[in-house]
DNA sequence: ACATTAAGTGATT
DNA sequence: AATCACTTAATGT
């Protein structure tokens, strides 16, 4: 783990943090498609992503879903650190894209850390300040861009955090990520592939266009 | 061969 | 853009 931790964070926290880390960190792997927070779950400790993608999701009372961003790895969650803070429950899901590879810290040394290290605090605004930037292009892109325009830039991302342009994914779950109907993602991928942006196949799509 | 699941399509609201 | 109803095609048992 060690090594692993210096490869994705070295050149971001300083030795004794890096030590700190590695001493109290908890290693641990989830296989794709495998949910890491439910709704309402309390936080008791913060994820570095090591390794993989996460999908961040929110749902509304109906039970009806739509992605908000994806975690790649070197990041960490933002939701979490208000949870840790505020001790509330968790109002967002996380579900592992790609299988994933993560050190959980816990909780209470978040708050430690902000003030004994100067790189902590500096990763912590950071990517705090990356997860509002990317909120605010979700909202962005829910309020102004058009369905089809979403259905793109949604295969499109997805392309990138999985690194493949080959997307194992069914119509029925886009629609789902996307909060439509799979009918009229069906129609849309079709017009999609008129215009020569993505090739489809039964189970998967590629996107052509990147 | 049969059942199940994914995807395509016309018609309606 | 959503929903219905139905068809076709691919896949699993």
């Amino acid at each position: 783990m060690k090594n692993e931790l210096a490869k994705n964070f070295g050149y971001l926290f300083e030795d004794a943090l890096l030590e700190e880390i590695n001493t109290l960190g908890i290693a641990r792997q989830f296989k794709a498609e495998t949910t890491i927070i439910e709704l309402g779950d309390f936080i008791k400790s913060m994820p570095l992503l090591l390794s993989g993608a996460i999908k961040i999701t929110r749902e509304d009372a109906n039970g009806d879903e739509l992605v908000l961003y994806y975690l790649e790895q070197g990041d960490t969650c933002a939701m979490t650190l208000s949870c840790c803070l505020g001790q509330t429950k968790s109002k967002i899901r996380a579900v592992a894209e790609t299988d994933v590879s993560l050190i959980l810290l816990p909780k209470e040394k978040m708050t430690t850390w902000l003030s004994s290290y100067k790189t902590w605090q500096a990763f912590i605004l950071e990517s705090y300040h990356n997860r509002v930037e990317e909120l605010l292009q979700a909202v962005d892109t829910i309020a102004f861009l058009k369905l089809d325009e979403r259905l793109f830039k949604y295969l499109k991302d997805k392309a990138m955090v999985n690194k493949n342009d080959e997307l194992t994914t069914t119509h029925k779950q886009i629609s789902e990520d996307l909060h439509t109907s799979r009918v009229v993602i069906s129609r849309l991928l079709k017009k999609l592939e008129n215009e020569g942006k993505v090739k489809l196949f039964r189970s998967s799509i590629k996107v052509l266009e990147l």
